[in-house]
RNA sequence: GCCCCCAUCGUCUAGAGGCCUAGGACAUCAGCCUUUCAAGCUGAAGAUCAGGGGUCCGAAUCCCCUUGGGGGCACCA
């Protein structure tokens, strides 16, 4: 932690704007991030956007909502690589010169049969550095017949390269397993491999934090610095978050992309500490951690090495609890949405504000999500309520006595002159005894007529939020409904 | 096929030689609370620490092998 203080402390979120950010994409973005925040370094953004064929249109704008929405926000950025092709040029052209890279003129059908051989051939799939030793005459002759070369690095033949990892430690790869890869594509743009190493020198990256699928890319990467003489960062490879089948986390795993848990209902503050326990912990205890602790406790040594499967069913119970934290007013102002989204109908009149906090606090407890809301919640808002009358009888009672259980009820609440939860449970448990019913029996007989359910938040509040009105009409309704099971 | 990485309950993880008859959390099951649901509380079940060899007085922890899993091997990132 010292040495890491020395030099300041930047860390980079780098994202190619390809698809949308998932899970993966943004447990790596937060853990630079932490790493920043706890060093009181800096955080920057860069877009990758060095392939045009994937790029996709609004990926980039969709990045920076998901880490607005995370509150991951960034001290420098977003860069755009695609406004720095000169740059990249540049050091291209300075490797060239230097005799650490070289023109390739091989045709992608070539290359793409040459792999199909040795694929075939079950040999590892490498250039076979056709073009490296050419001669100035045979280079001059392909350049006449107009051909737009490739810039490859001229990786060394023989030896290793070894370097350290924060997270996995000492790795070693032999140079005879790597091969040529390529600079500078035809279209005059980047690879990630140059873009990215001329990137993090130029903006001083102290550390990389990214993901372990890197690994093994990295000893190319150092064989850059090393050729254009500077001096490497600090690696740090964090372990991969898998899907539920074990596989690297791609589209066909169902909710890909963080906007999907936020339109999902999912709480920022729940996101950050549910992603924050994928591969790091604090202890052998803490679940639930503030972002204030987090930057305060986050450390790389606390990284784990193993990839994860993501639990949904754990994010889900952290977002309740921290649904269950927010005060009232705050889980209204951010249930609201959800409701206007899903209960459009519902919702258009405008509505008593005092009566939609009532409802919600009592949807508040028993939502995990807030898209769970509007359906917990729509028989507050529903004029018309509509289910089976069966559900009348759940309570193993013949129509006759729920009809008459129903009737003397709603006679009883007609009278009622104060309409709260505490007078009608005041009158209507005695009721219960009298008409001889259990409680259990009577309230869910009740509970179905005012709800339309049989799960519903209790029964006494709920129909005090409800009203005196809507109450008596529900169960005119339910009077109606029982009526109809006479033969 | 080659290279690299990893390996503790179903899942996320604690564990850096004796504190481990392996701890916590989610999920599961049971009980309590209770008008239902949810929440809460209590408890149960669940890991021969992948397997096999070493090292050591002593290994989940160190070494080796095997197996399994993942990742990489593009003019994609």
């Amino acid at each position: 932690m010292q040495s890491e203080s020395e030099t300041s402390v930047r860390v980079r979120f780098a994202p190619s704007p390809t698809g949308y950010p998932h899970l993966g994409n943004i447990r790596t973005a937060l853990f630079n991030w932490l790493f920043a925040r706890h060093h009181g370094g800096t955080f920057i953004l860069r877009i990758e956007d060095t392939d045009i064929a994937r790029k996709v249109e609004d990926a980039v704008e969709v990045i920076l909502g998901s880490l607005r929405w995370l509150g991951l926000d960034w001290d420098e950025g977003p860069y755009l690589q695609s406004q720095r092709l000169l740059t990249y040029r540049e050091f291209a052209h300075k490797l060239l010169d230097e005799g650490h890279a070289y023109s390739c003129y091989c045709s992608p059908e070539r290359l793409e049969t040459m792999r199909q051989e040795q694929v075939q051939r079950k040999q590892p799939p490498k250039y076979d550095r056709h073009c490296r030793d050419l001669t100035q005459h045979e280079r001059t002759k392909v350049e006449a017949s107009g051909i737009t070369p490739v810039v490859r690095f001229k990786t060394p033949l023989e030896g290793e390269t070894t370097f350290y990892d924060l997270i996995y430690g000492q790795v070693t790869f032999k140079h005879d397993t790597l091969d040529d890869f390529v600079l500078l594509k035809s279209d005059g743009y980047p690879t990630y491999h140059l873009a990215n190493v001329v990137d993090d020198h130029l903006m001083a990256i102290s550390h990389v934090l990214r993901a372990e699928e890197w690994l093994s890319s990295t000893p190319r990467h150092v064989l850059l610095y090393r050729a254009l003489d500077w001096q490497p960062p600090h690696f740090a490879h964090l372990p991969m978050i898998l899907g539920p089948d074990r596989a690297k986390l791609s589209k066909r795993h169902g909710a890909t992309s963080i906007q999907e848990y936020q339109t999902q209902g999912y709480l920022p503050e729940a996101m950050v500490n549910f992603l924050a326990l994928l591969g790091w912990s604090l202890d052998d205890r803490t679940e639930l951690i503030s972002r204030e602790e987090l930057t305060k406790h986050f450390s790389l040594e606390r990284v784990g090495k193993t990839a994860a499967i993501f639990n949904k069913d754990k994010l889900e119970w952290m977002n309740g609890v921290y649904l269950r934290k927010l005060s009232a007013a705050e889980f209204v102002r951010h249930a609201m949405p959800f409701m206007d989204r899903a209960l459009p109908k519902l919702t258009a009149c405008p509505l008593d504000q005092n009566y939609v906090s009532q409802a919600l606090s009592l949807i508040q407890e028993r939502a995990r999500t807030l898209a769970e809301v509007p359906e917990l919640a729509s028989f507050f808002f529903s004029d018309e309520l509509q289910y089976d009358r069966g559900l009348l009888l759940k309570g193993r009672m013949d129509v006759k006595s729920a009809a008459t259980a129903v009737t003397i009820a709603a006679q009883k609440l007609r009278d009622i002159a104060t309409w709260d939860a505490t007078t009608l449970e005041g009158m209507l448990r005695p009721l219960a005894a009298e008409l001889d019913l259990k409680t259990g029996n009577f309230f869910g007989l009740l509970r179905v007529a005012v709800t339309g359910r049989t799960a519903a938040p209790p029964l006494f509040e709920t129909m005090a939020v409800l009203g005196k009105g809507r109450c008596l009409r529900r169960l005119d309704l339910a009077l109606e409904l029982l009526s109809t099971c006479f033969n």
